[in-house]
DNA sequence: TGCATTAATAGAAATGGTTTCTATTTACAT
DNA sequence: ATGTAAATAGAAACCATTTCTATTAATGCA
């Protein structure tokens, strides 16, 4: 696993260090998003010294090599999280525990066509985030959110 | 068209004060995206003394009333319009000059449908912004963005 | 294995968009 | 007209994120 990492790591020419594996490890870890400043704590149980603009520069550096994801909240900040699924996709967000799930099914060729076809443009990037409850917090609570 | 703006604001028990009609006005004669100090910069030709945090404030609860849309761009700053078509769509937004489309087809009822098939989930809301480059500037300055 | 090179890091400080606070002013219902 | 509740100005605070610089560590190569 850790050798996956190292691999995935010289790919992008990033070193290899301790810290940034420690990272990959709590991001992997984790199955619900967590912000830099989380990260951090966690990161902060194994290296007493480790700084907060490492965090930042290592996430913005793993996300730009799409080695994990970035999401940005409606609360304005950035969270990160790391994902196993490297194909094209879309993700599920819980309101409430704040899990992410992959949504497998993509309609954006359909998209991609229709803006071509009817606003004559061309799409370059999209950015789509459900927001919802899972399945776990449908049971746990369910009135509260209706 | 003063007097629709002031019904507006009086549905959402907003009193109508001289730079709401404004901000209302300069997001209504824009056809791109404005940042919220762009406003207030295009307000201050009206009124001198006018400060930041009262345009925050006034488009904030404009966007709350969903009278104007809110937009979160990549470099994570806020950005609000004036938005006319007020059923549910999404929008194709250019990455070069800012213009700001509607999508008028959408296919979310599909996604509702098989996040719960398929999660067990609840869709409360989701966040789409296409990126890419419009009419226009696909023909002003295609072969630089290919 | 040891050295040179280049990236990575710590820690402090700055940045800057956004929000909060308080006194004052304004809109508007009665 | 007048009372009251909302809106505003201006200053200050906030706080997530970024920048800066000296130091440390990882890697390529002899």
């Amino acid at each position: 696993m850790l050798r996956d990492f190292q691999t995935v790591l010289k790919k992008l020419h990033l070193k290899v260090t301790p810290k940034r594996l420690a990272i990959l490890e709590i991001l992997k870890n984790e199955s619900v998003y967590l912000s830099p400043e989380e990260v951090w704590r966690k990161l902060r149980k194994q290296f007493s010294r480790v700084g907060l603009p490492t965090v930042y520069r290592n996430l913005e550096e793993l996300a730009q090599g799409d080695v994990i994801s970035k999401v940005t909240h409606p609360n304005r900040q950035l969270y990160y999280y790391f994902c196993l699924n490297p194909s094209h996709h879309h993700h599920f967000i819980c309101l409430s525990c704040r899990t992410v799930e992959d949504i497998d099914f993509c309609m954006f060729r359909e998209l991609e066509k229709r803006v071509k076809q009817e606003l004559k443009g061309r799409v370059v990037s999209h950015i789509l985030q459900v927001n919802g409850l899972c399945k776990k917090c449908l049971k746990k609570d369910g009135e509260s959110h209706a």
